[in-house]
DNA sequence: GTCTATATTGTGATAGAC
DNA sequence: GTCTATCACAATATAGAC
């Protein structure tokens, strides 16, 4: 008895997340996952009976990584700038230590969107009422009177695009440096949020 | 001898367009190409010889369909403000009658980025240029002091997010309702260009 | 040029020994 | 549980008739 009962099972599920993330669902193959957990092919069927199975699992936890920041988000009773300075510290960061996490997801549901509904069965509901609370902070003067879901999709947008246009980005501005597109990440914790505010808080005099 | 010529070849395009940009390099297949065009799977091969081939001349003519609006907004003489302005609205436009592309270059630039370093080959002299103007403008005092690269990639980002995330946003903020989104990316042509004049523009008193 | 038929290879999945 | 060997079918590509 020793503890590599689940042993092959979490090899598996590590090397599928690797290559599923970075190839996606149709350009995964089942040999590549096998090989690069160091085990046999059948072994994958054994644990998860078949390809489909075996993303599923991958997916749905890359997904729900996600989630928590979003939940605080709507649901925390801080005024709106406070939560925003918060989630995009707290979203940048979580996708800094998943940089291809943000395309694979993106990828997966535009090939698929009917599964966006199951998995958001549990989590729209709070969304009318955050953007209430966003059109109240705009009717008392505090934000500037835009529609809340551009503010929202705005700030998502700054978020997640550098991630998801990564290749692009990094050759164009950064002469394809790793490193240096990292520290631009890194400060866009800060600087997104400047950008927001600028964007949309009215100045008191 | 009628126009039928290269009429087949034609048809070939447009539906390995269809398919193409729908399911990506490794989701399509050479049959539902040749359904779609109302063909047989040999004359592909015949007319394209591979997969390969054929998804190549697809997927140029797809990126290059946003490389002039890239260049105008580089190469003209105009202020800053009005570059971004009339950039703006015709990326949006050109989005709005293709929305699918720019998830699919993006996909696939993921997928084969050194692809990009060929295409880009005649491009990317100018951005250096271009950087220095938009930092000549804060010097000035016309802009706010940011990095230009993060005024640039938050531009791009606000344009583009909206279409490649569009399943998620339309769903979760749209009821996913196409026609209430379409409208709302029409707004967006004007309301991302407040979004950044507000953000990066200092007010004169 | 366009088709049918077929070759060839790739790939998910299973059988069965150990 | 883990492996080797193999099946069954899917998918790209080609040969050859018309």
């Amino acid at each position: 008895m020793n503890d590599n009962q689940t042993n092959a099972e979490q090899l598996i599920l590590q090397a599928a997340r690797k290559i599923f993330i970075e190839k996606g669902m149709e350009g995964a193959r089942m040999q590549e996952i096998a090989d690069e957990a160091g085990i046999n092919k059948a072994l994958l069927h054994y644990y998860f009976r078949s390809k489909d199975k075996l993303f599923q699992a991958v997916f749905l936890e890359a997904f729900q990584k996600f989630l928590p920041q979003i939940e605080m988000l709507l649901k925390s009773e801080l005024p709106f700038i406070q939560k925003l300075e918060l989630f995009i510290k707290n979203y940048i960061s979580i996708m800094i230590e998943n940089p291809y996490i943000p395309g694979f997801v993106l990828h997966e549901l535009t090939q698929n969107p009917q599964r966006l509904a199951e998995l958001l069965k549990n989590h729209v509901v709070v969304m009318p009422e955050f953007l209430t609370q966003l059109q109240n902070e705009i009717n008392n003067g505090v934000i500037k009177p835009v529609d809340p879901r551009q503010i929202m999709i705005n700030s998502l947008a700054l978020c997640i695009f550098p991630f998801v246009a990564r290749p692009i980005i990094q050759t164009v501005f950064f002469g394809n440096d790793a490193e240096t597109y990292n520290a631009f990440l890194e400060q866009r914790k800060t600087s997104v949020y400047n950008f927001i505010k600028s964007a949309i808080f009215i100045e008191k005099p």
